[in-house]
DNA sequence: CGATCCCGCCAAACG
DNA sequence: CGTTTGGCGGGATCG
């Protein structure tokens, strides 16, 4: 059963013959496929401080086929660097493809997770609103809104395993709320969608059909966003993280596929700057670091594939991996498995007051102070961003806001709530609305 | 070798 | 029906 995929098999089959696809470049490389190497600003784009590093000239340097040229890491700062202008505001998919020089399949990816942090939405077929940056702050609240209410109504539940437990799926953002900023996402997105009042006959239409939307980009995308604005110690493997958005089923080969679109939202991600990848201390595991505040590449120009000489630090993959500076916290020593805040219905209550209050981060909240609210960065090189305004770190605030506990007890019992939150998460995916 | 993740087939979701 | 959107997983690359 399963229905699911099954058939597919499809085999791959490289041999499709070429034939017209791929415009220009028709260099039948050694290896396989390797379609074209150009890329490289077609239009005008802006050309600022680029030409000086010597050879202006693009990827002369036939290298064979690097995938590390078309990584969708890559391929979103360079449309973050096309659209990011004061001016633009409306996007053609088919535009963007072209102007970018790759698929069109390719653009849905990046769209997708996007507009999931709420720097596009979608406003028609083939057409997106470019909001930038700045929507991410709202987006980000949203989504901590949604996520800690979600975990409050269900978090404390005894035993329960298996899945299927109907369960009040919340849903729905609440929209204008007050009014101040016109907030962003507006239709689509988020689950749930039951129908009042359907269309005059429908007789047994189950709601079966949405799953091509439960395991869409977009939605993981969120969760795995939503993961980091509620869980404490920032840091979390992609493993990890899938096991945690997956349910407890853990079907290896499931696993693997969505451990693989992981990597593709992660990679977009860390190219916004909103995560990082980094090296768990003692483990050799990979992980990756919520940064919060997304920030434009400083780096203007488009960054075609570099030539294997002055890489300069990418996003990641490349050297320059941080040993993970943990928090100066003595905390879980025993392992690293990502504990999820969430304590006493307090400390939501107190979130929610913060959220709703709008901004002012001057308060102090009960017991636990907030400890770290300065998170400054290792020293890195000083990057000194001019944030507007900057929506603040009430994001930061709340991650330290969690009162460190000592007693071993206390995290173990931690344990439980990841139990909880499975369940609850699995219900979110897969609704199951009566 | 295992971790990463690009490519693009092909099927749902719309017109 | 043609298009647009986008799961999904093979398998090439990277480290």
């Amino acid at each position: 059963m399963d229905a699911a995929s099954a058939s597919s098999s499809a085999a791959a089959g490289p041999s499709s013959s070429s034939g017209a696809e791929p415009p220009a470049a028709a260099a039948v490389q050694p290896p396989k496929v390797a379609p074209l190497v150009q890329l490289q600003a077609p239009q005008q784009l802006q050309r600022g401080a680029a030409a000086a590093s010597g050879s202006g000239g693009v990827g002369c340097r036939h290298h064979a086929y690097s995938r590390k040229q078309k990584s969708l890491g890559l391929l979103c700062s360079n449309f973050v660097a096309l659209y990011d202008r004061e001016d633009v505001e409306t996007i053609g998919l088919d535009d963007a493809a072209k102007r970018l020089g790759v698929e069109r399949r390719r653009i849905y990816d990046i769209v997708n997770v996007l507009e999931s942090v709420g720097i596009l939405v979608r406003r028609a077929k083939n057409r997106y609103t470019w909001l930038g940056f700045e929507g991410v702050p709202a987006a980000m609240k949203e989504l901590k809104e949604r996520a800690l209410r979600e975990m409050s109504g269900s978090a404390v539940l005894p035993p329960m395993e298996e899945s299927s437990t109907a369960n009040l799926s919340d849903d729905e953002d609440d929209e204008k709320l007050g009014d101040a900023d016109e907030d962003a996402d507006s239709e689509k997105l988020s689950q749930s969608m039951d129908n009042t009042s359907d269309k005059p006959d429908a007789p047994s239409c189950r709601l079966r059909s949405d799953h091509r939307k439960e395991k869409s980009l977009g939605l993981l995308t969120q969760n795995f966003v939503k993961l980091f604005l509620t869980m404490e110690v920032e840091t979390v493997s992609l493993d990890e993280a899938a096991r945690l958005l997956l349910g407890e089923g853990h079907a290896e080969s499931n696993m693997r596929t969505k451990v693989r679109r992981l990597y593709d939202i992660a990679n977009v991600l860390s190219s916004l700057n909103l995560i990082e990848k980094i090296q768990q201390a003692d483990t050799r595991k990979p992980a990756f670091r919520w940064l919060g505040q997304a920030k434009r590449k400083q780096e203007n120009d488009f960054m075609v594939a570099q030539p294997p000489a002055r890489p300069s630090k990418r996003a990641f993959g490349t050297d320059l991996t941080n040993i993970d500076n943990k928090r100066g916290r003595f905390d879980s020593t025993t392992e690293n498995k990502p504990k999820l805040m969430l304590g006493a219905g307090n400390i939501v209550k107190s979130f929610e007051r913060q959220l709703g209050q709008g901004n002012k981060n001057d308060f102090v909240y009960g017991p636990f102070h907030p400890a770290v609210a300065k998170k400054q960065e290792t020293g890195d090189h000083a990057v000194k961003q001019q944030e507007r305004k900057s929506i603040e770190d009430w994001e930061n605030l709340a991650v330290s806001f969690r009162p460190q506990y000592q007693n071993q007890a206390l995290n173990d019992l931690f344990g439980h709530y990841v139990e909880a939150w499975k369940s609850w998460y699995l219900d979110l995916t897969r609704e199951t609305s009566s």
